[in-house]
RNA sequence: GCGGGGGUCGCCAAGUCAGGUCAAAGGCGCGAGGCUUAGGACCUCGUGGCGAAGGCCUUCGUGGGUUCAAAUCCCACUCCCCGCACCA
């Protein structure tokens, strides 16, 4: 009885769709919920990665759906960004990688890859891909409400967010260094280069060494070891230039002359120079005044930075390993022209003392990593490796006057300002991660953007709002406050907007385009007015400023507006019911940013009580182990994977195999055994579709404790589900409660057509299949049906627990018949005895009396230490004596280590009749067992021949099993 | 370096916040049996070690400590993953 998923899916989408279930207007008599999750970048179709925070998304709405709120959960597009722009680009001019991909990967039609050269059009036939994607996985999406982040009224709502930002004065200009293609003229992302590299953008303090009134900078990362340079470096072999900076000269390699044009205005070149011709010059340090002798060295690359290096050999690998190089072969120096003598004269310097390393830590960095020279590749290391350790643990010498005692991470902020601030050196920006190229062949360089707009999320004011609102946010999981907190603390200015890509234009300088991270954080508001803007057809020209004013903050008066007073009247109703979000959820890898980003914006620009209740954030999915990669070849396309798996399965299997934030493993095992699952949830939940409702007179200890189960189910399964644990909601709702219904069915020796248990395990279906409707719409729909429900089990009642079926009796029982099933099967298992007869002997009613006397003690707060003792005060167990002692003495230690729930069920329930029990269910234990069994109370048994009735124990019946040992 | 997450019995993975039902759920894999001509599917049992009576012994990254009791709390160490931005 195979189930065809995909045309169940397809059945119910189209149902649900035709009635409108998922579509949420405002009605003053519900209570709201309103989840937003983050919408896609469409420049890819989706992969079940992204359709684990999808579904966590829509199994949260759908949850809060059934339990009678009026959720909202709408979806919409981030056409944002350049990554478009690039592909586009790369498609026109005929690459053929992305091409393939494209084609074989993401399977794109190619009629349709005939467009792409239009970027816009790569967006809309993503948008559609992965729109039909969330449609085919059934979540519960009010499609009426979706747009794309281009459109002209999404324009106009940007403009009035950054209009609002501006006006706080949380927007700031100023100078922004970044990779830049100089060929392009354009900014470089990764996605802009060969091979996908980020450029990564390092900061050179280039310090003004005199030269005979012209100046040499020399290019540091290390601005505050100026105090220990005994040289410059420069390469012999290398071009120099002498330029005008300014209407200053200076001296740099040619290359960086180039750079610095991209840097600042104002570079003339005056005259060329070889770099031999600099060697054996002296230059003055601008802090000491010292002169120092300029030598020549291989290492030193006249393409990174200004091509002059100073040489700080006590601190240095490089310098202390050239020094060394020179000295052992002073012939390059005469080969320059140079006086040999002049280097042995040069000594290290040292500026900072690091504990645990000599005054000269190069050497010992040298002497430890066996650097040979200064064309070893080690030496990087060890540059790397003295630097880090100097950085963070290291203190300046006396000697460096009033940067004495410094730590050096200060010292060099420090060192680098005072320097720059008396003109005694300038900064110098450097790909550091380079040489990379543009897309287009171009080596990339540094650009200094003068004219940067940031969102100042460094600003103090507004981070205390944000700290103090974060803390009364809820966030899912807990674990991951802490991280939010540091991220506050570290946000500084953030560059806004950029020079191309799609977007909305900076309202006040329209050359700048807003970029993504900061267009996509407050859009969960314009969702609430998304479909009426679209429905009343309001030209987005008329949305002006003031009409966001008055529909999100209330401002202003409506007949002003310039737009239909029942229309905006309508706006601000939406909003103000549906704000503020009460769940935003997204991958992890957005809490540093948009996530984060998100709550400022919405502090800065909302009143207060429309300020966001919660963050729910989730993992990641591994494929078969690995990361999804392009590379690794093993991403599915969602759609493909629906297409294999059905949207049920996969939304089981994905939200069922780790907790929130851990890495879900996806593979093709766990979809096939989740489908396995759900299968046999379905075949099995039918066959009891017909069943008469339960019959709670006529029900009997076994149905008690079975609704018993059903009520701690929807309990564990609802406070699973309250904090977003799907894992376990699936776990208990399903697989647990299942397991209850076929020890239930054992119990009933396997027959089940009984009217009566029938019923009740219909009851335990209902309410699975309740629970279970989050996780798979579709299958539980379809069970919905069956069971002659009408409406939708979509947005039937979530469960709830009914005390009147809790009864712990029943289940202490129950518990108590498993364990002795268990015992007695241990024994025979162990002893190879194949049973004849079984004897079960109950434990008399004063060790019980002392069982729980010991209990209640302890629940009364004794101490386990002293419970013997506290036991023997109790005058009737003392009359007992010896027995008394010796039973207190063998169950103490596990009275004492039973856990507190256990215990106070046991001693706040009515006593077990143990005799009673196991009596009327020995014909139970007699078919498991496949041989007669016997009770007897322990105190006066009729039948014992090992004289095992003795260590009975309350809920511990002592048990002898007769018969012949099996020779093997 | 800073910040965050993690290391559990073959693999994946619960359990840790609120110490005790924890030799430690569940899934996968593996083994045995049942069913089948066989395979698959399915069902039952087993899957740290020992055990002819329900027990005992050794385990939760490493080493200490607290406690009647530690996977869980405290301290130290170690290894792995991610972020440190202008990029969605």
């Amino acid at each position: 009885m195979s189930l065809d998923f995909r045309l169940l899916e397809e059945k119910w989408q189209k149902r649900w769709s035709d009635s409108k279930v998922f579509e949420a207007d405002p009605d003053p008599s519900k209570p709201k919920y309103y989840v937003t999750v983050a919408y896609p970048y469409p420049n890819a179709p989706q992969h079940i990665g992204h359709a684990r925070t999808y579904t966590l998304a829509d199994v949260h709405a759908r949850y809060m759906r059934m339990k009678g709120f009026n959720t909202l959960l709408p979806m919409a597009f981030h056409y944002t960004g350049t990554p478009i722009l690039a592909m586009s680009k790369r498609i026109a001019s005929g690459d053929t990688e992305l091409l393939h991909i494209f084609k074989d990967l993401y399977g794109v039609p190619e009629d349709a890859i005939k467009t792409f050269n239009v970027p816009v059009n790569i967006a809309r036939y993503f948008h559609r891909e992965i729109k039909g994607g969330m449609q085919e996985m059934g979540y519960s999406i009010d499609w009426r409400r979706e747009f794309t982040t281009i459109d002209p009224s999404y324009s106009k709502f940007i403009e009035w967010q950054f209009h609002t930002l501006s006006s706080k004065n949380l927007i700031t200009k100023g100078a922004h260094p970044i990779g830049w293609c100089p060929s392009d003229k354009n900014p470089v992302g990764q996605h802009d280069t060969q091979g996908d590299f980020e450029p990564e953008v390092g900061e050179f303090t280039a310090i003004k060494f005199d030269l005979d009134g012209t100046s040499l900078p020399t290019a540091t990362l290390r601005p505050e070891t100026i105090f220990g340079v005994t040289n410059i470096w420069i390469n012999p072999e290398a071009v120099y230039v002498e330029v005008d900076m300014k209407g200053e000269r200076i001296v740099v390699s040619k290359q960086a002359s180039t750079k610095l044009c991209e840097q600042m205005t104002c570079i003339a070149v005056i005259r060329e120079l070889k770099g031999s011709d600099l060697a054996g010059r002296y230059a003055t340090n601008p802090i000491s005044g010292s002169k120092v002798p300029i030598l020549p060295a291989e290492f030193v690359d006249p393409d990174n930075a200004t091509g002059v290096v100073m040489s700080v050999p006590a601190h240095a690998p490089y310098d202390l390993l050239a020094l060394r190089d020179i000295k052992a072969k002073p012939d390059i120096l005469s080969k320059y022209g140079i006086d040999t003598g002049i280097i042995a004269k040069i000594e290290p310097i040292p500026v900072v003392q690091l504990s645990g390393f000599s005054p000269i830590p190069a050497q010992d960095v040298i002497n430890s990593m066996k650097v040979k020279d200064q064309l070893d590749p080690r030496a990087e290391a060890a540059t790397k490796e003295l630097y880090q350790k100097e950085f963070h643990t290291a203190h300046m010498l006396p000697e460096t006057g009033k940067y004495a005692g410094l730590a050096v991470s200060k010292a060099k902020e420090m060192v680098k300002k005072d320097l720059i601030s008396a003109n005694k050196a300038f900064l110098f920006y450097e790909i550091l991660n380079g040489p990379i190229y543009c897309r287009c062949g171009a080596k990339v360089t540094v650009n200094l953007l003068s004219d940067q707009w940031f969102i100042n999320y460094g600003d103090e004011g507004w981070k205390e709002i944000v700290r103090e609102h974060l803390g009364r946010m809820s966030i899912l999981p807990e674990d991951l406050r802490q991280e939010f907190i540091n991220v506050v603390e570290w946000l500084r200015e953030k560059a806004c907007a950029r020079r191309s890509g799609l977007g909305t234009p900076l309202p006040w300088d329209r050359d700048w385009i807003i970029e993504s991270l900061s267009d996509s954080t407050i859009y969960m508001a314009y969702y609430t007015i998304a479909r009426i803007l679209r429905e009343a057809k309001i030209d987005p020209s008329v949305l002006s400023d003031s009409v966001f004013d008055y529909v999100f903050l209330g401002r202003g008066d409506h007949s002003k507006l310039g737009i239909d007073r029942s229309t905006a009247e309508a706006m601000r109703r939406e909003f103000t019911y549906f704000y503020p979000l009460d769940s935003r959820h997204s991958g992890r890898d957005l809490v540093p940013n948009h996530l984060t980003f998100f709550i400022f914006n919405h502090v800065a620009i909302f009143p207060e009580e429309y300020w966001p209740r919660q963050i729910a954030v989730n993992g990641s999915v591994l494929m078969d182990g690995k990361k999804m990669s392009k590379s690794f070849g093993n991403i599915i396309p969602l759609r493909k994977a629906i297409k294999i798996y059905g949207a049920d399965t996969l939304r089981v299997s994905i939200l069922s195999a780790s907790e929130l934030m851990q890495d879900v493993d996806f593979s093709d095992v766990l979809a096939k055994s989740t489908k396995a699952r759900l299968q046999e949830f379905y075949s099995f939940a039918i066959q009891y579709a017909d069943a008469d409702p339960i019959d709670v007179l006529s029900m009997d200890a076994l149905d008690h404790w079975l609704a018993s189960r059903v009520q701690k189910a929807i309990l564990q399964t609802t406070a699973a589900m309250d904090c977003l644990r799907a894992r376990e909601a699936i776990q208990t709702a399903l697989f647990a409660l299942q397991q209850d219904i076929m020890w239930y069915f054992r119990r009933r020796h396997n027959c089940c057509n009984d009217p009566k248990a029938r019923g009740i395990v219909k009851y335990a279906l209902e309410k699975a299949v309740r629970m279970m409707s989050p996780f798979a719409p579709h299958l539980c729909e379809e069970i919905w049906e069956q069971f002659g429900n009408t409406g939708f089990a979509s947005v039937a009642e979530w469960p709830q627990a009914e005390a009147s079926f809790i009864n712990e009796v029943a289940e202490i029982s129950e518990e108590l018949l498993k364990d002795v099933v268990e015992d007695t099967a241990e024994i025979v298992k162990v002893t190879g005895i194949v049973p004849s007869k079984i004897c079960y002997y109950c434990a008399p009613e004063w060790k019980w009396d002392i069982y729980l006397k010991l209990l209640a003690l302890l629940e009364g707060g004794a101490d386990p230490k002293t419970l013997i003792k506290e036991a023997m005060k109790d005058p009737d167990i003392r009359a007992r004596g010896g027995d008394a002692a010796k039973f207190i003495a063998t169950i103490s230690p596990c009275v004492v280590s039973m856990p507190k729930e256990q215990r106070r069920r046991l001693v706040s329930s009515i006593k077990i009749e143990e005799e009673a029990f196991l009596k009327v269910n020995s014909d139970f234990l007699s078919s498991y067992f496949r041989c007669p069994v016997e009770v007897y109370p322990s105190d006066s048994p009729a039948y014992d021949p090992k004289k095992k009735a003795g260590i009975a124990v309350p809920l511990r019946p002592a048990i002898y099993v007769e018969g012949s040992a099996c020779s093997e």
